[in-house]
RNA sequence: GCGCCCGUAGCUCAGCGGAUCAGAGUAUUGGCCUCCGAAGCCAAGGGUCGUGGGUUCGAAUCCCGCCGGGCGCGCCA
């Protein structure tokens, strides 16, 4: 089994540490990439980093580790070439040609395995994201939650953590009654009846159609004389009214009530599961914020608040101390009117996450909700359980463009666009791609006319074209891929040949720190940076040469590009196409 | 007002547990197809990394002030 150089030469840098400087043994030792190549293939700036501490000269210490690494792992040589000190302390290693080219025969062993990593401090990952509310159809700010989530999740899974991704449920609350609440007023006017539709409800064409379904199963059920609900005063309070008419409906519907809720909540859910699955997002939970209520937990977690001290009554309501944990001020839990709020039920199903035993929690939030943090934070820790292990990732804003015009997105008026409307129009590919090509905390201007141009100007096809461009390659060859596992990779000494190969073999390191970042932007980015440097080199040679042991060589060398193109495009959702 | 995030080439952005970090794409200009896919490649110009201090041998990167932008500050979710 070959061992990446970088490992190698690590440790023997290691061993001629301990020997240099005992104090320091585990001093951690870090690499960087040099731009320039003169710098060799890579460098380590630890004798820099340690002048201080042994209050000895760099260039000396540099020295010395590098002479001393070669003398104690003499076959380090197999490897690179003696070490270089260079400017204050520098120490550059260049990789010979037969330790680089190496990476290409483990590429093609390991396949679609290849930059995935037996985490050595594998722990278990938990990942809640999109969480929209069940009341409409995704729209294109849950859409790069989504994305992000999707990507975080299958990034964190190559990186060798075990994951669990679950969506979380808002049924329970006012929202949800608002939504029953539309659906059924929208049922009565399509039985003719003229009732009140108030401000604040639902008024997507998306309402009509879950009335209409509604019609279809259950036909004449519903309907309750209208004129028993109550009619708005001009100048009224629209949330009284809302709740009068939400109470009006509860009354007039009785049991039924529960059936027009379910039925407007399981329509909504099942459109929101069938749009993410198209967009390439799966869940392995779907968690009823409702189901935490029927359990008594969110009871018993605010008693467990109470219990501890951390809370107090207050004007009729139960707060909790959440200014003694970091939060500015103190939040509700229980309101005058008795219902718990969507808070207390956060709390509790954090808590109840916890519980599971997973190793870290990553919640992705729409960076709106940032103020929210301390105060789930908080609880969490008033409540004894461990709060580190709660990382909430925030999302900012998508903002579209089209013909170099924001796209202008209202909330509750219907007009904004959907999740859908976007995949349609410019593709899954392009969505999920555009969507993670920022650090997901940096707004994101999300080129329309871009995404969909099928040009070099946009970012995935020029990916995906350096796939296609491998694979037809691969059909004009006409051989089979599988006779280039063992064939000799020394002809591959060209500059360009050998730092493609370069590239190649930082796939699994970008893995490790993407993972660990939570950023798997940084793989889009160097998706591109490779799909470019195969460009480079597709154009500057030709691949089918006639020498036989060229040709396979480089064979080989485009067999790796394409299966790590491939492993990249996959952790973001990104088809990697044969043909285009 | 307070809190969080962000100010890097004309534009959109990487880099931010300091050094070998002044980068990519795009736009502009000029080249490359009787030859494996031109959805591609090559080349040129373009930035005192918002600003003023501080820490350091060394700062786009860390700390503080200021300026500019976004978001949040509900008994909504």
């Amino acid at each position: 089994m070959a061992v990446d150089p970088k490992t190698e030469v690590e440790a023997a840098l290691r061993k001629a540490l301990t020997e240099v400087a005992p104090e320091q043994a585990r001093f951690p030792i870090a690499f960087e990439r040099p731009k320039q190549s003169e710098h060799g293939d890579f460098a380590c700036t630890i004798a820099l980093q340690l002048a201080k501490p042994l209050r000895r000269n760099p260039r000396e210490i540099a020295q010395k580790l590098s002479e001393r690494t070669v003398a104690l792992t003499p076959s380090i040589t197999e490897l690179i070439d003696p070490p270089q000190v260079a400017g204050p302390g520098f120490i550059n290693f260049r990789l010979k040609a037969g330790a680089k080219q190496a990476v290409i025969s483990r590429v093609l062993r390991e396949g679609a395995e290849f930059g995935s990593l037996r985490a050595a401090a594998r722990q278990s990952v938990h990942i809640e994201f999109v969480s929209a509310n069940p009341t409409g159809p995704l729209h294109v700010g849950h859409g790069r939650g989504a994305a992000y989530g999707a990507s975080l999740a299958a990034l964190l899974e190559f990186a060798g953590h075990d994951v669990t991704r679950e969506f979380y449920i808002n049924d329970a609350g006012r929202q949800m009654d608002i939504l029953a609440l539309s659906v059924w007023l929208r049922y009565l006017q399509a039985h003719g009846s003229v009732v009140p539709f108030p401000e604040d409800g639902y008024r997507g064409d998306y309402v009509l159609r879950i009335a209409a379904r509604l019609n279809d199963a259950h036909v004449t059920r519903f309907v309750r004389d209208a004129a028993a609900l109550p009619q708005p005063a001009a100048g009224a309070d629209p949330d009284a009214a809302l709740d009068a008419l939400i109470a009006a409906a509860k009354r007039l519907l009785g049991e039924d009530w529960r059936l027009v809720h379910r039925f407007a909540l399981e329509d909504m859910l099942a459109d929101q599961r069938d749009d993410l699955a198209q967009f390439r997002v799966e869940f392995d939970r779907w968690f009823s914020e409702q189901s935490l209520y029927d359990a008594g937990a969110v009871e018993r977690t605010v008693a467990r608040l109470a219990a501890a001290g951390h809370a107090y009554e207050k004007d009729g309501a139960l707060w909790f101390r959440s200014s003694a944990f970091g939060d500015e001020k103190d939040r509700v839990l229980r309101r005058e009117n008795g219902q718990f709020t969507y808070f207390a039920s956060d709390v509790a199903y954090h808590a109840e996450k916890l519980g599971r035993g997973y190793g870290q929690l990553v919640d992705v939030w729409g960076a709106d909700h940032h103020g929210y943090i301390p105060r789930v934070r908080g609880a969490l820790q008033a409540l004894g359980l461990d709060a580190t292990r709660l990382t909430v990732t925030l999302v900012q804003f998508a903002v579209l463009y089209r013909g170099g015009e924001k796209v202008a997105m209202g909330k509750r008026s219907g007009d904004f666009v959907t999740l859908r409307e976007l995949r349609e129009e410019v593709g899954n590919d392009a969505a999920r791609f555009f969507y993670v090509m920022r650090k997901s905390d940096q707004h994101l201007d999300f080129d329309l006319d871009l995404a969909k141009s099928e040009s070099q100007d946009n970012p995935v096809y020029y990916v995906q074209y350096a796939h296609a461009r491998v694979c037809s390659v691969f059909v004009q060859w006409g051989g089979d891929p599988a006779r280039l596992a063992g064939c000799a990779l020394d002809p591959l000494d060209s500059p360009r040949e050998l730092a493609l190969t370069q590239r190649l073999a930082e796939f699994p390191e970008l893995v490790q720190d993407a993972a660990r970042e939570l950023a798997p932007h940084s793989i889009a980015f160097y998706l591109r940076e490779l799909a470019g440097e195969f460009h480079s080199y597709y154009n500057a040679e030709r691949i089918l040469v006639e020498d036989p042991a060229q040709r396979a060589a480089r064979l080989a060398l485009c067999a790796a590009v394409r299966q790590v193109l491939a492993n990249g495009l996959a952790l973001l959702g990104v088809d990697a196409p044969e043909k285009m």
